[in-house]
DNA sequence: TAAAATAAGTCAATATGGCTGACATATTCT
DNA sequence: AGAATATGTCAGCCATATTGACTTATTTTA
């Protein structure tokens, strides 16, 4: 941060009173846990946003490297679906990754007016660079918990999304139900 | 989604051959939890994103409310502090809950260069009501899970995040360790 | 007590990544 | 032949982030 007072807020709070209870009648344990999705998603991506920024690029860009590489093949408008915006969002960034030689499109064989989206080697590259972290990040948290394995968390994480949104995911995963 | 085609991808997935193998030589299961992550994340911030719609506000809005509702008279530097923005940006947004009424600002008694930011019964109310969708969807998701208690998810989010932030979360919610 | 540091606020410029609406083009389906 | 589909583009708007340069009031410190 460039203006930030680096003095601890617990030292700070010392100094004055807490004027009302706060989150009143809600289990503070669920409190809590909104707070947790707050900013372990903020500082789970903070490693690919220093990555993206060398190059040039955004959070809108990581996305689009992260779906393409997880579904070679898949199309423009498949790529707005599971992302959930507008065609023109995905443009000015689907171009930047395809002028840069990170995406490739190719014309499907049966049906020319579709094109195919892949990662190219260089494309690979960063994808995996970008997930590194990410994937690190979970290691260690894995080791450091007792969760033991991840899947309970994924259980309970997939039960979050809207119905909608899970098909997405499990056309995407090869998951079943 | 406006400009959207509403065919599941899977069927289309039936059409075209998938070129590559994705995601190579990376654990499956944590790579498909990077992307749980993603929707989760996305699909819990989606109810109170439709409420903030309606008030003319924004999840910056959503962010300082949630703040302040939970630190009852922290100071505009903390909240810059815990949010990780610059002045600049909180400026319009802390400005708009101010004008209309959401956050009432008092001057520290003992150093009156410092301002302590409340929410007001408006503000308290609006608080309530963008953060009982998600308790909610906690609360739906532990009941269809195996998780039993939110313990050990809680425990292995807190490893996701950040030292630094650690602390500022901490000092937040009043624990030890 | 004068100078320095701190807390808050402001002005101006810039960037990213969403959005809507209106079209254009090529291709395929009916 | 005409409708529908897949993609792409132009133009403009909005929210939210950034940096840098200041101002004002107040407190701390040398």
């Amino acid at each position: 941060m460039s203006q930030d007072n680096s003095e601890t807020l617990s030292k700070k709070y010392e100094t004055h009173q807490i004027r009302e209870m706060s989150s009143l009648g809600l289990p503070q344990e669920l409190v809590e846990a909104v707070e947790l999705m707050f900013f372990a998603y903020r500082d789970f991506v903070s490693d690919p946003d220093t990555i993206l920024e060398s190059h040039g690029f955004g959070r809108a860009h990581h996305r689009v490297l992260h779906f393409v590489g997880r579904r070679p093949g898949m199309s423009v408008s498949e790529l707005l679906h599971i992302l959930s915006i507008t065609k023109q969002s995905l443009s000015r960034v689907l171009k930047d990754l395809i002028e840069e030689k990170y995406i490739i499109q190719e014309t499907d064989e049966h049906d020319r007016r579709i094109k195919r989206l892949l990662l190219s080697p260089k494309g690979q590259k960063l994808h995996r660079n970008l997930i590194d972290p990410q994937i690190r990040r979970f290691q260690e948290s894995l080791a450091k918990s007792e969760i033991g394995t991840l899947e309970k968390w994924q259980e309970f994480m997939l039960h979050l999304i809207n119905m909608e949104t899970k098909i997405d995911f499990m056309d995407d995963t090869g998951m079943d139900k």
